[in-house]
DNA sequence: AAGGTGACTGGCC
DNA sequence: AGGCCAGCCACCT
């Protein structure tokens, strides 16, 4: 499960994000689940491109993300990633 | 086994 | 926009 959730993770583009919900959809469980095992993984991979609902992330990660967006060029708006404009649908794709 | 918890969500107000 | 609420699902007492 964790593993099937790391590889959608990595599939994410720089330049867009995606969310929990988007994840938990295409590997079958809840996004609670997604976000449990984010809190979990480790700084190798690209975490920032996975956001709830709303663009956002936890506080503690919000400024560290935002200087991740920047440097990519993923839209913002705000304090929060533009989903509008940057959001990315696991499986349109591949 | 039962109840609590959380990087969540969509509906309603 | 922001708050409340009932579902949600795997993991931890």
């Amino acid at each position: 499960m964790r593993e099937r959730v790391v590889e959608v993770v990595h599939d994410v583009p720089e330049g867009a994000v995606t969310t929990y919900g988007d994840i938990a959809a295409v590997v079958g469980t809840g996004a609670r689940q997604v976000g449990r095992i984010m809190s979990e993984g480790d700084a190798a991979w690209p975490w920032w491109r996975v956001t709830n609902a709303a663009g956002r992330l936890p506080e503690h990660l919000q400024v560290e993300a935002l200087a991740a967006y920047r440097e990519e060029g993923t839209p913002i708006r705000g304090d929060h990633a533009d989903l509008r404009r940057a959001r990315w649908r696991p499986g349109f794709d591949e």
